[in-house]
DNA sequence: TAAAAGTTTGCACTCTCTGCAAGATCGCTC
DNA sequence: GAGCGATCTTGCAGAGAGTGCAAACTTTTA
């Protein structure tokens, strides 16, 4: 009689709540205060949790502040594999990040606490965005098999490191004047640039 | 009738011997066993100092083991400056970076089993090359001065991030076959192929 | 409603890293 | 070469991160 579909079920909606809530409760506290002046019992008391319960939810007390979800992971993955053919491996990154994009401006309030947060305690900004290792792979992979390549070939590591530097340098302008712009504008413009291999800016912009 | 300009002085002999006696028994550690599997006090007994000693030269475990010397930093900056001024501020970066490569070459043996421990523990990835949020700093200001724009101008961060990623990959596909190509190769191809804008690479190579 | 499966919590423990104060060492001067 | 200040090392005490384990609790399923 369980109904099938809709099936959020009330233990997996207590886990996102909690997970949802441990969170914010490091994000605001942090931003508030300092990442070195938060403890993981105060987030958790924040969130009414015991501590032991913040180390299920989060490996460490970074993790809780990047909340890099596994599922976005795979979904990336596919964006990139399946992104029109005739496109280079970049411009595939370029598109599949899009999406990214798209979901940090969904999020905006959320994503700019977590920018400034990290613009404020700069040890977390390179595992911003494939910073973290296993995210990397997988796109690495994802590009290697869109390439036909040997994923050990250099051109795929290349392309998605390189890729994962201008979305990270992309959000931290964003963070700086974040309603002169969008963050669409600033990425789009931090690809072009790349993609046209990076020449000094003239006057004009 | 201390001879003033031969001065290393004892003092500081033995400050190098002790940094270097430090890095180097993590480095051997962390190679054989991995980065968990080994702690600072087992570090230090390898070095013949205290644990507290160990945190006198370096500010975390992991510190010892990348070898960022502060004064490479100030070097780096002064050849972004001085490099020819008709060079964009990337190609700047990557003369600059020449330095790097060749000051890794000349150290072969312990960079080779710097990256090797890097790559079997990827956690310190990020921290190589201008993951320090200090180097990376230095770096951006420089090419602002070069380009005398305003740091807070978005290309130098971006020029600056992206040839970091370009390094950092080199030096990882180097560690992986260093007997058959030199980083310095590896390294202008990666460069070449940024400057380029990042095309697919063709089957010939 | 009872067993199964999954979750939370407390507890004990190891390890990193810091501040402080005492003691050892170095470099210089008289 | 004895002494003095500066610098380095060390031990100690303590906060905090993070882990493994087992007991208690809650949701799911049968």
């Amino acid at each position: 009689m369980t109904p099938d579909q809709s099936r959020p079920g009330l233990r997996d909606r207590k886990k996102r709540q909690t997970r949802a809530a441990l969170s914010a409760a490091a994000l605001r506290l942090v931003a508030e205060r300092g990442l070195d002046q938060v403890t993981v019992e105060e987030i958790s008391e924040a969130a009414d949790v015991s501590a032991r319960t913040f180390f299920n939810y989060f490996p460490s007390k970074d993790e809780a502040l990047l909340g890099d979800q596994p599922t976005d992971r795979e979904v990336l993955a596919a964006r990139i594999v399946a992104a029109p053919p005739e496109l280079s491996a970049f411009d595939a990154l370029r598109l599949a990040f899009d999406d990214v994009v798209e979901a940090v401006e969904a999020d905006r309030e959320v994503w700019l606490l977590r920018l400034r947060v990290i613009a404020a305690n700069p040890s977390l900004l390179p595992r911003l965005i494939s910073g973290n290792a296993e995210t990397e792979q997988v796109i690495v992979a994802a590009v290697a098999a869109r390439l036909g390549l040997d994923p050990c070939h250099g051109h795929p590591t290349l392309v998605t490191t390189v890729a994962g530097a201008v979305l990270r340098t992309a959000l931290m302008q964003w963070v700086e004047r974040p309603d002169t712009t969008t963050l669409r504008e600033l990425t789009a413009e931090a690809f072009a640039a790349v993609a046209a291999g990076l020449p000094d800016p003239h006057a004009a912009t």
